[in-house]
DNA sequence: TCAAATAGCACTAATCTAGTGCGCTTTGCC
DNA sequence: GGCAAAGCGCACTAGATTAGTGCTATTTGA
């Protein structure tokens, strides 16, 4: 459908968190081992599949757990080499855009590739939108997102000048439990 | 999942069929009355499923339909004219990327609107990916589709320059009805 | 009058997604 | 040592979305 899954959402919505809870602090990010706890209690994520989901991430060596107590996770990455194309290429595996080549490939074959007038050229597209999605750090997502931390940095920088209209976010609408 | 629809496809490889077809016609598109039947025995698109698709674009008002024995389905603007946001914006509704506003919006509320730390950031994602798709008409990808018809003409206007990747198309794997 | 084509609507099956349950392991702290 | 907090792993349920089909009516050229 062209959307994001809850799950990409979720993991933004903590990436981004911990990168700000990061910044925050003093030191080598010390403090900023970042529990699931803390974000399910910031922002009204399921707990369990907020775990989920930073599993995942850890799994895909975006952020680091540290088991235990006083446990939690913390980034693997500054937030400037982090992309939001790795982050949803973790989450969701690498967008296919189209059915054809989806994460497995090999059982389909889609029978006709050569008939097929349209693979190319939305591969392009899809070109595209991940690039466009390389090009965009998780620091980048934090300056629009929390307008107190600094005035206005360098948006055209990290973002390409065409992207600068009107889209929405999401947030869950369930509660911790 | 970041991905469009089967649907989507079977669209849009009907589109770029007629676009074709039109466009290897001499006259005004005469001859570019393109019937389900003739693009499901070229492609291994279920006819049924392709005849709901081409009855949507038609409400969306992006091919026009003619019904009777030599009825069938004509584009409603030059291909230069139709862009690839108008194709999927009317098979999948305007893309939200997220799960906040996605087209019904009402009811959901998100509850913690204000909270969300990735909104914003998201928007500017999702409108970057609209404006490419917006820049991407019918006449670009007949193009690339197809290199025996014209040489290779200016994909660099159409089409950002960022876009030169490589991906996939996808293309149906069952057989007509 | 027939045959081919679109129009409309409803329905089924498969897939995907969101969210939960439960028990185990690790580890800081009292 | 033991408790509590945190992550780990796996499996499972329910709901939503998607793909695809069935059937009948209407239009229209030959």
């Amino acid at each position: 459908m062209l959307q994001l899954t809850k799950r990409t959402e979720y993991g933004l919505i903590a990436l981004v968190h911990m990168a700000d809870r990061a910044g925050r602090t003093r030191g080598p990010a010390r403090d900023a081992v970042v529990s699931v706890r803390e974000i399910s209690e910031r922002y009204p994520i399921p707990r369990r599949l907020l775990a989920e989901v930073l599993k995942d991430l850890s799994h895909a060596g975006l952020v680091e757990s540290q088991r235990g107590a006083t446990g939690g996770y913390t980034l693997a990455r500054s937030p400037d080499e982090l992309t939001l194309a790795q982050i949803v290429g973790a989450l969701e595996g690498s967008p296919a855009l189209t059915s054809c080549e989806s994460h497995d490939g090999a059982h389909d074959t889609c029978g006709v590739v050569p008939v097929c007038p349209i693979r190319s050229p939305l591969s392009r597209i899809r070109a595209g939108i991940w690039s466009l999605m390389e090009r965009t750090t998780l620091r980048s997502l934090l300056q629009s997102s929390l307008p107190h931390t600094s005035p206005s940095i360098d948006l055209n920088g990290t973002m390409p000048a065409d992207v600068t209209l009107a889209l929405r976010g999401a947030v869950p609408h369930t509660s911790p439990s």
